[in-house]
RNA sequence: CGAGAAGUAGCACAGCUUGGUAGUGCACUUGGUUUGGGACCAAGGGGUCGCAGGUUCGAAUCCUGUCUUCUCGACCA
């Protein structure tokens, strides 16, 4: 067996080439001729269905309701709200019409849609009666990004945002924290991505919000990926449009909002955190397909298992697909390692004369042999195999994680962790966001997020003054 | 947006220096033999050389512009 693949770049020789080559071996994606519009194919595309249907479920369970929202925002629109005009001026990307009628005024293409809720809800929100209002909307956005990759950083997003308003500042709070919280349930039961999550700092929140929570999950590289974020308003927007409610007690008052996001970028995530130099590993919960079944030679015997084996699956709703094609098994196997499939079944007459059948497991390559005796039990059987293959994925991660988190007390121990070792640095923080600039200046790492379940203990190492937070610095992507 | 590299068949590339009929390998199609880690034989199909100008009798090749992709920075989910 090759330790790699034809045509895949190593993981450890040049990681950002390994991750396209990957990404296109796979074939999740492909390149259209609009610079970061990516073309997402069939097999990229459901894996993003299968993140869709779980998290949509997740979101209607708590409440939530989906719309569908305009794509243009006109300017004076966007401009209602001064920090998130700032905040997204540079990435807006403004519309021109090239026909002969004339705009009356300059439109973008919505960067996030804030604004557009916040008209409509000026109009639909009369009483407390109307709160909350839990609105989630799934589309794409555009931001004019200046370098993009496929997944982790495109022009057009395809995403998520939810949208909500209350009647108590309480109420709000615990919306942000209700999703950021289904977000971090999500990346780690189905993504088996042992992220981090916490606050932003005031340099790093959201343009135009109070609080941003944050899920950080950490690249094979040690580079973080911010997979998702859940921000708390206030009632910045509500006030800036003049959104306001009778309450019960007879008083206008104005309401508080929240937004939360997440994007494709997870599935960018998923590959740069379980893959290997053979293809993409995708998680069990979140693979289109759980089983590849490959059958080797072609007799009735081998026929009749594959029958077998598939029907036992489909009445245990293990999704499978057999590869029906007349290449080698060699090039069959390959290929499903290059796809990601977490387990392969491998049906073939020397195995049949030895009563067994083979499975292969994608995350381990690890072959296990299953005796044809307890065929009625082998649905079971990979079902738990599935568990397991989900379980020891995360592990994985979460210790290939942890051995790459440092600490830091002073700034010249910061500097030659930050120089030599991958990973994310915890530091005591006094929250001066001068600190946090000198940081970057010096070493290019910015603040991931403040760990909210950690008290400081020390000092800042930068201006040595009593911290007040525990922060997570890193690279990011 | 700054620095660098690349774009020729679906993919990987050669040809360019020194202008003169578009090439190789893999993939694809058909027929046959094969099948336990990327099979073999035979016959075939497919490209206005990223795009637009220019120089020239003649441009994949020289010149200018432009678009896309990749790498490294700065900016961001």
């Amino acid at each position: 067996m090759k330790d790699q693949l034809k045509d895949i770049t190593s993981r450890d020789v040049d990681f950002a080439k390994w991750y396209t080559d990957v990404v296109k071996k796979a074939d999740l994606v492909d390149y259209s001729g609009v610079k970061g519009s990516m073309i997402i194919r069939p097999y990229g595309y459901a894996i993003w269905e299968k993140m869709v249907a779980v998290l949509d479920k997740m979101f209607k369970e708590t409440g939530h309701e989906n719309v569908q929202m305009p794509m243009f925002i006109p300017e004076s629109l966007l401009n209602i709200e001064k920090e998130h005009v700032e905040g997204f001026a540079p990435e807006v990307a403004w519309v021109t019409h090239g026909g002969n009628e004339k705009l009356d005024e300059r439109m973008c293409v919505r960067p996030t849609s804030e604004t557009l809720f916040c008209e409509h809800y000026k109009k639909i929100i009369k009483s407390y009666r109307d709160l909350p209002k839990l609105y989630n909307q799934w589309c794409t956005i555009v931001r004019w990004e200046k370098t993009t990759r496929p997944f982790l950083r495109s022009r057009e997003i395809l995403w998520q945002e939810g949208h909500t308003m209350h009647a108590t500042k309480e109420e709000a709070l615990n919306e942000t924290i209700k999703m950021f919280k289904i977000y971090e349930k999500f990346q780690k039961e189905y993504l088996a991505l042992p992220v981090i999550t916490g606050r932003k700092t005031e340099k790093e929140k959201f343009a135009g919000a109070e609080e941003t929570y944050t899920i950080e999950a950490m690249m094979y590289d040690g580079v973080a990926l911010q997979n998702g974020t859940s921000h708390y308003f206030g009632t910045h927007f509500a006030e800036a449009f003049g959104i306001q409610f009778l309450d019960k007690d007879n008083k206008l008052k104005t309401p508080y909002q929240t937004s939360w996001g997440c994007t494709t970028r997870m599935i960018g995530g998923i590959i740069m955190t379980h893959s290997d130099d053979r293809g993409i590993v995708l998680p069990p919960k979140i693979a289109p397909v759980d089983v590849i079944v490959v059958p080797i030679g072609n007799n009735d015997e081998v026929c009749k298992y594959i029958d077998i084996v598939t029907n036992n699956l489909k009445e245990a709703g293990v999704t499978y697909k057999v590869d029906n094609t007349d290449k080698t098994p060699g090039f069959k196997f390959a290929e499903a390692e290059v796809k990601g499939y977490p387990i392969r079944i491998e049906i073939g007459k020397r195995d049949l004369e030895n009563k067994k059948i083979t499975f292969v497991r994608r995350d381990t390559l690890e072959k296990i042999e299953f005796n044809i005796e307890n065929i009625k039990d082998i649905a079971n059987n990979i079902k738990k195999l599935l568990d397991t293959i989900q379980n020891d994925m995360y592990n994985r991660a979460l210790n290939r994680r942890n051995s790459m988190l440092y600490e830091a007390n002073t700034m010249d121990e910061f500097i030659e962790i930050a120089n030599n070792k991958p990973g994310f640095i915890k530091i005591n923080w006094c929250g001066n966001t001068d600190c946090e600039n000198k940081i970057k200046e010096t070493t290019g790492l910015k603040s991931r997020c403040i760990i909210e379940e950690e008290k400081a203990d020390g000092n800042c190492p930068v201006c040595g003054k009593e911290g007040k937070y525990k922060v997570y610095f890193g690279k990011q992507y």
